[in-house]
DNA sequence: CGATTTTGACCCGCGC
DNA sequence: GCGCGGGTCAAAATCG
């Protein structure tokens, strides 16, 4: 059993204890994202302040994953080149950049290492939330079924490789779905309020 | 001028 | 083997 690594961007250093808040969340279960079991967290209050103009305001709508503990086994979504990297039992985090010779495609022959990732939804008017770190944008694909393209971040902390995937439902165009990918090796950037107080009662539940 | 975004091309895995 | 869908690269454009 692998015990992932905390796939928000929070580690456990994080000084906020999440004990307080917990109560008012309740965990359902839905089973439609890419075919994984989804995790939805109802607030029964707070988290709908909608009215801001330059600053995110998101509703966390759950989290999305294979199972709560938001291991990655089986998301399947990432291939990492041993290459230049030595990735023997380095828990696979390091998804070295490639930078140089093309692409970071794995070769036959090569195991994959899965990294941990965790997705959720959040009912928010904007795709980008402030999440505290800073991220560079290196990709945009559409995706089909779905009238929104996807958008791809990376960390641009150096040799942080954690990546995030944000797209917005079709069928409902206010869930913005942010998948997060790696863990974080660098403490956050900025203080985020509400984003860090959603992700720290998140963790309660996936305890990844 | 450095950092970030845009965007087309490329690569890979998978299903048929 | 082929086509499709998804993920990444990297050059050019844009931004602050």
């Amino acid at each position: 059993m692998d015990n992932f690594a905390p796939v928000f961007p929070y580690n456990s250093s994080s000084s906020t204890s999440p004990t307080a808040v917990s109560s008012r969340l309740s965990l359902n279960l839905m089973s439609d994202y890419s075919g994984h079991a989804a995790y939805s967290i109802d607030h029964n209050n707070g988290y709908d302040h909608l009215e801001d103009d330059n600053h995110d305001h998101y509703q966390n709508l759950g989290l999305i994953g294979k199972n709560p503990n938001c291991s990655s086994d089986e998301v399947g979504l990432d291939h990492v080149s041993p290459t230049t990297s030595e990735l023997g039992n380095s828990e696979g985090n390091d998804l070295n950049s490639a930078s140089g010779s093309g692409k970071v495609h794995i070769k036959k022959g090569d195991k994959k290492i899965r990294k941990p990732k965790c997705a959720f939804q959040t009912r928010s008017q904007v795709d980008i939330l402030d999440d505290g770190y800073r991220w560079r944008k290196y990709g945009q694909k559409a995706v089909k079924n779905n009238k929104f393209p996807r958008s791809y971040y990376r960390c641009t902390y150096q040799g942080c490789n954690v990546k995030k995937q944000v797209q917005r439902l079709s069928k409902d165009e206010g869930v913005v779905v942010t998948t997060y990918e790696g863990t974080h090796t660098h403490p956050i950037e900025k203080s985020t309020d509400n984003f860090e107080h959603i992700l720290t009662q998140m963790q309660i539940y996936s305890s990844c």
